[in-house]
DNA sequence: CGTGTAAGGAATTCTGACACG
DNA sequence: CGTGTAAGGAATTCTGACACG
């Protein structure tokens, strides 16, 4: 009955003149790097962006990598080297071979 | 050097067309629910309304009552009631006047 | 009481482009 | 490459009001 499973964090709920506010980001900025695949934003029906926390933390990170000078692309590459430690265990399991054993064993579906 | 402290449930960020996708309520009715002061989403500069995702739970539990036939002023008092059991702790305890007492006891900063 | 709707205005967002460099 | 800006259009949101009941 209670709902347990909501990641607001990566709910995509915010529109793009919100992000600039908690970002101190231009509109131009922030479509741009979306542009450059640094964030993925969705759209709505009418093509509206949405973004989520997720995207608000990244786009901090981003401008700072910027003021640095870093270029987008070098940013892009970073951010993908460190992939979430859960995806990085699923990609080593399924490179291993493992992935179909894993499930074999679990698709046991008989009480004993 | 990292950001635990973020309530992003109570952050107000979601305009008023998003929160009607995400509960199916009319922007008629998001609004009147605040006018009843049973949700108090924020403004922004230009005084447009800024609701959380804990608005958007409180809603949904409003559309449930709602078809219940139960009446706004009946609902603000039940959501009054259930108090939020951290508050409802600490009520309690400074009513007993243990309040002072509970810091005196942790105030010991001494190793032993 | 709770909700729909038409009304007029103000603010938002979108895209493609020119600019600078 | 990264960002600003003016341009025109489409979609959003706001308020106060009339309606029904």
């Amino acid at each position: 009955m209670s709902s347990e499973s909501t990641p607001y964090k990566d709910k995509k709920v915010i529109s793009i003149g919100i992000v600039r506010e908690l970002t101190g980001l231009s509109l131009r900025q922030i479509r741009y790097y979306g542009e450059r695949k640094l964030i993925f934003p969705d759209r709505n029906e009418k093509g509206t962006r949405r973004y989520s926390f997720s995207d608000i933390e990244k786009l901090i990170e981003i401008a700072n990598k910027r003021e640095e000078g870093v270029q987008t692309n070098e940013i892009r590459r970073e951010m993908n080297k460190e992939t979430k430690p859960v995806e990085k265990r699923m990609l080593k399991e399924m490179l291993r071979g493992q992935f179909n054993a894993h499930f074999r064993n679990n698709s046991n579906n008989k009480p004993f």
